[in-house]
DNA sequence: AATGAATGAGAATTCATTCAT
DNA sequence: AATGAATGAATTCTCATTCAT
């Protein structure tokens, strides 16, 4: 019987594919791209090393894969979360504080997105990553302060800020705080504050 | 006489285990903690890798020791420069303003410290750096509270904010940002926004 | 029909080797034997890895008859070229020329099957096609010692050195040597020298 | 008790060094360069491989070396042979005699210095090889067309068919012919022929 | 105390071969 | 008969750590 490509072969490829793509993913949410060798990775997918490098160019590229769709799906969320009808304000703080509970949720791998350099290919993919996640941020800022909800200000500085400040707030060594509490910070520092404006009290 | 040749001893032990130690920070400086090979170390140096473990325990802890030799010295920076008279606030934009500078003018070893993972040990390290850090600001933002320069607010979460927000705008890819506009970034956000005091426009 | 299809399969089957043998020729004529790999052959013939192994033992016998056929060739070339009519030293001389050309015209593949050793099993090959080789050429030799063409002289030790004297001078480092002089010097080698006569000047 | 580089451990390092390279040369003697892997060599030398990598710069460096130094000696087994009194023929006779011995006692390495490619690097270390082998021999035919010993000839071909003669007359499938016999059908090689000097019977 | 040679476990990658389809 | 995905042993090289000197 002559080999032909099936749906069902198809489909055992693409579970191979994800198997070793999600291995990959849970093992740097464990431990960081540090504990993504290829070794590990083939024995969580249960498949061979050599199987890992018939779907991935090598390890750099396997790595760069596990970070972009993991990257990727943080991005689409933000996304949407941000797509909403005006108040943008809003949409805003909707999004600041989803990102906050999935980070608190998967702290490593949040943590291996952001911050950790390992490879210099993923170090480039953070950068890409980092730009669009910046980019998407400060396109709900530009839109609100062009509806009058936020004043003028440095937006890609601003956007930057917030990914930090949240990033750190949650990532920190503070044991969980409250995400309303880190939406409340981010939001004011969208509101740059002159001596006209004090502070008021409750 | 014996008691000299301690002295002398002595002596050239702190030598060592200063050259050491400083031949480690130059090399994290260069390349991340990834460049940190006790081999290399030992060369730059000028002992013998056996020497080093003479020194440290071992590889993990000359990077934990590295790491918080450099930390140390940007705490004590920080905390030098809040420590100055009233207003409160002005030491704080001085502070960020001076963290952003220095962090842009040595990028790679304020990523290492900041964001590099590295170890197990010097994660932990980081954690109970970034918590002296945080605490730092943390002080003095209470400090400014206390004053009546800053309205209430979550002091804690406001301290990890401004360091996630000066370290994101500092090491994102947006080619070195003005420490101004990031430090009157972090000023806003320690003036938590209310409906009641609409922001201002020029 | 039964006997047709058989008839039809037959021819692609021959059709099939033959394509596999002449991937595995080009591979070797462009990188040696280093260059024959199952995977390489199988997608330049067009078939599957899998295939291959239908067709032939293993990596090895595939090397061996890559080898054998591709030899088979230019001794085939040789003893044509020794075929025709007297003086057989006329014959010797035409025929060391051509094969010099050939082996000018595509020093890997010469290169490859005169000296690249790769498998055991092509090694042995190598010995055996050396020997045919040298067994025609000695033949050509005896014919002319028995004509009277050449002096009478140890057959085999003349026919090896021939071709190894051919070999050499083609494939070493002098940058293509004219064919002509290398066939004069085998020439003379076959004319046993002794001081009753002494050298001539021109 | 300071670690001083003293004579003992020079002489291990040496002793290291040498029996490295020995090992290396047992192999290829024994298997070609095919079998000259890092860890065959390790086990053979009785250290760890790291050792190796002590030595040498890598594997290629290793073989490269390996090949140098048992060529090298071959070169200067030649080079003395030829050194000697006129007349020059008589030196290049004994010296190709000597030759044939060596390679007939030690067939493997014969073949893997000439013939066995291996590597790029050393391919290109045996192209320099015998650029240095041809030269030696050149030089002393060019030296023996001075003296009158043998008549104007393209010493290059001339060397390097000699080379190529005395190569596969040794390693040829033949069961060691008597090297006196090559050594014969060499110098004959060295008279060029011409019908003016008719063939001489016994 | 200091040295640095030696160690060997561990990492990435290749490729001949097998086998379910 | 044919396919090509899967396998895993083999290979090169690195580097933290040890130990005789």
């Amino acid at each position: 019987m002559a080999y032909r490509e099936t749906a069902k072969t198809r489909a055992r490829q693409r579970a191979n594919r994800a198997r070793i793509l999600g291995a990959g993913r849970r093992l740097v949410a464990e431990g960081g791209f540090q504990a993504l060798t290829v070794a590990a990775v083939a024995e969580r997918a249960g498949v061979a090393t050599g199987t890992v490098y018939r779907y991935f160019d090598g390890k750099s590229s396997l790595a760069v894969e596990v970070f972009s769709e993991a990257s990727g799906r943080e991005v689409e969320v933000i996304t949407e979360a941000l797509a909403g009808p005006p108040p943008v304000v809003e949409r805003l703080a909707a999004a600041i504080t989803l990102w906050c509970r999935r980070a608190q949720a998967g702290r490593t791998l949040a943590f291996a997105l952001l911050a950790e350099p390992a490879e210099p290919a993923v170090a480039e993919a953070r950068l890409r990553y980092r730009a669009r996640y910046a980019a998407t941020i400060a396109g709900a800022i530009q839109r609100a302060v062009r509806c009058g909800e936020l004043p003028e200000q440095d937006v890609s500085v601003a956007a930057a800020g917030i990914v930090g400040a949240m990033a750190e707030a949650v990532l920190g060594p503070h044991g969980d705080p409250d995400p309303e509490i880190i939406t409340a910070f981010c939001l004011s520092a969208l509101h740059p504050w002159s001596p006209r404006c004090p502070p008021t009290r409750s």
